[in-house]
DNA sequence: CGGCTTCTCCACCCTGGGATAGAGGACAAG
DNA sequence: CTTGTCCTCTATCCCAGGGTGGAGAAGCCG
């Protein structure tokens, strides 16, 4: 997209200062051109359209439409640029709205100049970024459900064959007996004996249990 | 802890040249003092207890006990040191092993010795730090369970009053009719013509595919 | 007031699913 | 070869659960 020539940004804070600083930051280290700006999130998508920028800065707290809704609203189109989030505070439901709108990274207003270039950088290039304040927390999200967080849960699965492991997935994916059966190539009866089994073995009394128990064992991908 | 004093770091490293480098590293700007140095993971836990580093820099591929194991071990004893793991691949299996057993923090190696004094400074003083390469994946599975994830959910439930969203809650918590009617004072009946109100609303087949929705949607607290 | 929603309950019927008790074949370990 | 495990299939029995249709009480709102 991007190959080493300059990086297109485009600024959008309520703040006329700020975009100064953002500007005068930016331009410091050559490399970075401020293609656009935006005082609010109404007219981002339309900006990003017409400048196609490299990336987008984008301020949390703004009048009309904040960032949160405007960066939702320009991930939305595709081939929309990325979203570098830009606040003053690091509140923990600005932190998880911005990213979960679709933000690639987040950095607090009074990081180092240096910083904040390598941050633009970074994320322009398809790359992500974290403000060093705000990793611990999301750290720690990521531990509770990191690929690999059901370690301990063999312990539990381990008493099942493997072809019980695999009805009782399709149990928590919702599927009937029927369907399973079809899906596995069996006969229905089939299907019922090793379910049987699965409720024996995990002490589960019905179906809707067991998809209670597939779910928190990570037997299934949520949606 | 340590209050703007020399943070005293133990390496740990199989290799003696990984070791040396990282020596330098940190000798390059003051503030940082090697106090001890392990070659593989036994005796992490006994040289932090002993040595009291503020912070421990662990590599993950070791021979006899690797980083996983010696950070799990380590992060077992309370008031143990901060972990910030280094390695030379970024994969995603070893990721998720370092950080599940509770590394602070994440580096590759070949990142610029700045950076590295960062980070040492950040996980030394309680905080975290990711690598930029790294901090994308990281940030997908963040979104995928951070706080407010079911924002977008409230177009489904608010079609439910506010029984039927009880009762949908407790079915996917795997109860029964008979359970549910007890929990809420009502008849069983009365249960089934909520119940089956809900499954005309969203469209469910039967109370395994509420259990899924319910867990898709947040109802339910995981364990 | 009359209409609307919500919550409550009843009665009927029918199917899917769960419990139980088998049995045979494939395959590995001992 | 024997034992054991796993997968497959069969054949009952029976009830919880789900479909349908209706109805009364309470509350809200124009």
């Amino acid at each position: 997209m991007n190959g080493g020539a300059v990086i297109r940004v485009l600024l959008v804070d309520d703040q006329e200062l700020v975009r100064t600083g953002l500007r005068g930051i930016l331009r410091e280290s050559f490399g970075f051109d401020v293609v656009g700006e935006c005082a609010d999130g109404r007219g981002v998508s339309a900006a990003a359209a017409a400048l196609a920028p490299d990336v987008v800065l984008m301020d949390v707290r703004m009048p009309f439409v904040d960032g949160v809704q405007a960066t939702r609203e320009l991930r939305r189109q595709d081939g929309s640029p990325p979203v570098l989030a830009l606040t003053t505070f690091d509140d923990e439901e600005v932190l998880a709205g911005m990213l979960r709108a679709g933000a690639a990274g987040f950095v607090l207003k009074g990081v180092p100049a240096e910083d904040l270039q390598r941050a633009v950088r970074a994320v322009a290039e398809g790359g992500a970024w974290l403000d060093p304040a705000v990793t611990a927390r999301v750290l720690a999200i990521y531990r509770s459900a990191a690929p690999g967080a059901n370690a301990a849960d063999q312990a539990d699965l381990d008493v099942l064959t493997g072809r019980e492991r695999e009805v009782l997935a399709l149990v928590g994916r919702g599927k009937t007996n029927g369907e399973i059966a079809a899906e596995l190539f069996v006969s229905e009866g089939t299907v019922k004996t090793h379910i049987n089994h699965v409720f024996t073995k995990l002490q589960l009394r019905d179906r809707a249990a067991a998809v209670v128990f597939a779910f928190d064992h990570d037997l299934v991908t949520r949606e």
